[in-house]
DNA sequence: CCGAATATCTATCATCCGATAGTATTTGCA
DNA sequence: TGCAAATACTATCGGATGATAGATATTCGG
């Protein structure tokens, strides 16, 4: 039953960052992170194998070892860039929101930056490949939490629900507080995930067969609605 | 004594069902399939072992596939083991709410039995731990589809998506295929999910420790909440 | 253009996993 | 009660996986 293990004295020569070495180490790094990305975005941390990401990187395993120090290792590497990118898609709308919950306190213009906070998120979510990828990984790691969990949330979730929540709260006209609102923030962002780390079921329910711009904005209609309900729900 | 067989037929040997033997045949088969149903719960198909299952249930590992052949099987039988549970704690509401439909096109009914549809759905996914697991089996086996997709999907997701979508057409006064109902029904679902997968973070966004009635009821307000605007929509 | 730092490889290890072989024990019917 | 079918076990196999050992190749400042 003791699993207590040994803190690793973390003093190994691992290439922790991407700085510091040759030019063409950079470059090795890179293709492993981008493959694990991948690899870590269709399927689980267990699941993947260290093989599988290697050799589509190109590279043998140790190289693996080498950069990243273990498996665990890259996927946490894997988080953080996925937090960097994330943020420079994502900081706009959120910004100009925070920016508005500060400027002005009228319901309105809290249901406007909703809206446009939501449709940037989902258009983001369903917009690219790579997108894709990131989302699931990021959704698979809060929703089973793993080694890359605390920085996901705390510099991903937390924020974007915060600033969702408050947003609802102010279209509802309640403190900013409030569990009410805290919950359709909840409730709201989960629902978005039907297209995402749902969205082979939701392909299939609708009988599509893929998530272009008509489909796309057949549903960004339908959650701006549910937002417009939403305002009329404290009249 | 008599000679051996050297080409197995595969699945003759299998105890396919629980009935045909002994009767403690059949409940050492049923303490594996309880054992499997929480480590399935739990984790994936590749993540669980099946050993673990085994050392669970209390018996040795051939004794897997013994009753269930292999691995796979055991899946499989896990799969049918929730969706006749499932069935036997939502088939009152989806009747209920089914012959409503036949009956009466009023959308005021439409939206009693839409409220009253999710709030049975809601209240089954996080009344129990016992349900707590079968849904994230199936919330997992549909989101990334494995042995089990095709049982779960036509006899769980589809006739549960089917009943949500047109009673949500009725209450928008649209026509029983409209696709903008069917994805406010995956909309719906979907954020349900927000308190069953993702329970745990759910839980530290709301600074819950656990979903309790009192919880369970504030959720169950906010999504009649929801439907009641969803009702506002066509006027 | 030398050589220390950096980068990458082949070969291999220890462990775990699913499944099978072969045997012993238990059950319930004739 | 005898005994064949059903149940359950120990031991082991072949394969995959994460990680390491140790040797080789490459880079680039001086």
């Amino acid at each position: 039953m003791a699993e207590t293990v040994a803190i690793r004295p973390k003093t190994s020569k691992v290439r922790a960052h991407a700085s510091g070495g040759y030019q063409k180490g950079d470059e090795t790094r890179q293709r492993i992170l981008d493959a694990a990305l991948n690899a870590f975005g269709a399927a689980s941390f267990k699941v993947v194998t260290t093989r599988q990401i290697t050799q589509a990187a190109g590279v043998s395993l140790p190289t693996l070892q080498y950069y990243f120090g273990d498996k665990e290792g890259l996927y946490r590497a894997c988080a953080e860039a996925i937090v960097e990118r994330f943020r420079r898609h994502t900081t706009a709308a959120a910004a100009q929101a925070r920016e508005s919950l500060h400027a002005d306190g009228a319901a309105d213009t809290a249901l406007v930056h909703l809206k446009a906070l939501i449709r940037a998120l989902a258009g983001f979510l369903v917009g690219s490949k790579e997108a894709e990828r990131w989302a699931a990984f990021v959704a698979r790691e809060l929703r089973d939490p793993g080694p890359a969990f605390e920085i996901l949330y705390k510099k991903l979730w937390r924020p974007g629900v915060e600033v969702t929540a408050q947003l609802i709260a102010r279209v509802l006209g309640t403190p900013e507080s409030d569990p009410a609102a805290r919950i359709q923030a909840l409730l709201l962002i989960s629902s978005l995930l039907a297209f995402q780390s749902g969205r082979s079921i939701s392909l299939r329910t609708m009988h599509w067969s893929t998530i272009g711009p008509k489909e796309l904005a057949m549903v960004l209609s339908s959650l701006d609605a549910q937002i417009d309900a939403l305002g009329r729900l404290q009249s």
